[in-house]
DNA sequence: TCATTTGGTTTTAATTTGCAACCAATATAT
DNA sequence: ATATATTGGTTGCAAATTAAAACCAAATGA
């Protein structure tokens, strides 16, 4: 895995351990249903030695559970926990985000749908408690309780 | 950069832009308002010729733009296109799941508010129109226009 | 004129990746 | 009982990528 970020930060934080593509392909493959090692090695294409480092990273960070389905040779689900489950919305997030920018209108390859009513879902975006939509200059970023100094005096000079 | 993902799917789309964390980390900085290469530099840690890798990557598939700034020797500013600033909800879930299940609450190192009110940011999550959560299995995933004969195959066997 | 700052490029060494081969445990077929 | 296939890996190695440091060019300021 590549280099571990230091810094104090909840995005840095999640890099390290999503620290590369192939991370969030399998975070895809098991949102889809795949549970074995086979099955996401196929439809990633990742490498099986890499395959099984990242599995051990995931399972580690307590987002998969490795269950024994052993009745009948080496077998074993992968499947996302809480933790892994509540990872939804980054996963919603950037498969929007792909199928407005990276493919456009017309050419989305996997459309997302509320089921009830078959059409669109909506794009995720931040809103108040009672559904009002904010923008960024809504939101305010400030230092919370686990802030290292650099953090605090790097929010200082972001406000300026 | 890593290699590239060839499956037609906005999950892996968005990451042949994204390829690594440290390109996560410059759209932090981006959104954190630092413009400057070197400011970038600074506050990631990145190698400076990776950065000016990753930095030409962005401005080529228009998340950034280079604007020359200089009355005063070699300056240049990095700043968010449109394309670049709809990329908020990424960040923000990202940084939602950092806060939460990285550091954990009590110890986030910082915080998202609602500027007008101080109260802490609503978690992103799916909604409808007029503003019911979904839970997963309210969402359909459904090949859409785009997509390839192995797309449609992947989600018909998902969906069993 | 000389040093400094910005925004890089080049060079080199270390790390990581992808690929192929190999392996162990179990099941199934002969 | 023996041979074969499948799953879920591990090992070894060549090739690609990264990180770190040195270097550089253009402009400004002293």
């Amino acid at each position: 895995m590549a280099k571990r970020h230091t810094h104090t930060c909840p995005i840095a934080g999640v890099l390290n351990i999503f620290g590369d593509n192939w991370t969030w392909l399998v975070i895809r493959e098991a949102f889809y249903g795949a549970t074995r090692f086979s099955e996401i090695q196929r439809n990633t294409g990742i490498a099986k030695n890499v395959l099984s480092a990242r599995l051990d990273v995931l399972v580690n960070e307590g987002i998969l559970v490795r269950e024994d389905v052993g009745e009948n040779g080496t077998r074993y689900a992968y499947r996302l926990t809480a933790k892994g489950e509540s990872l939804h919305p980054v996963l919603l997030a950037l498969h929007q985000w792909g199928n407005e920018h990276v493919y456009g209108p017309d050419n989305e390859p996997v459309l997302l749908l509320e089921r009830a009513t078959g059409k669109p879902l909506q794009a995720l975006a931040p809103t108040t408690r009672d559904g009002r939509r904010l923008t960024r200059a809504d939101i305010e970023t400030r230092p919370g309780p686990g802030a290292s100094k650099a953090t605090v005096r790097r929010l200082a000079e972001a406000g300026e």
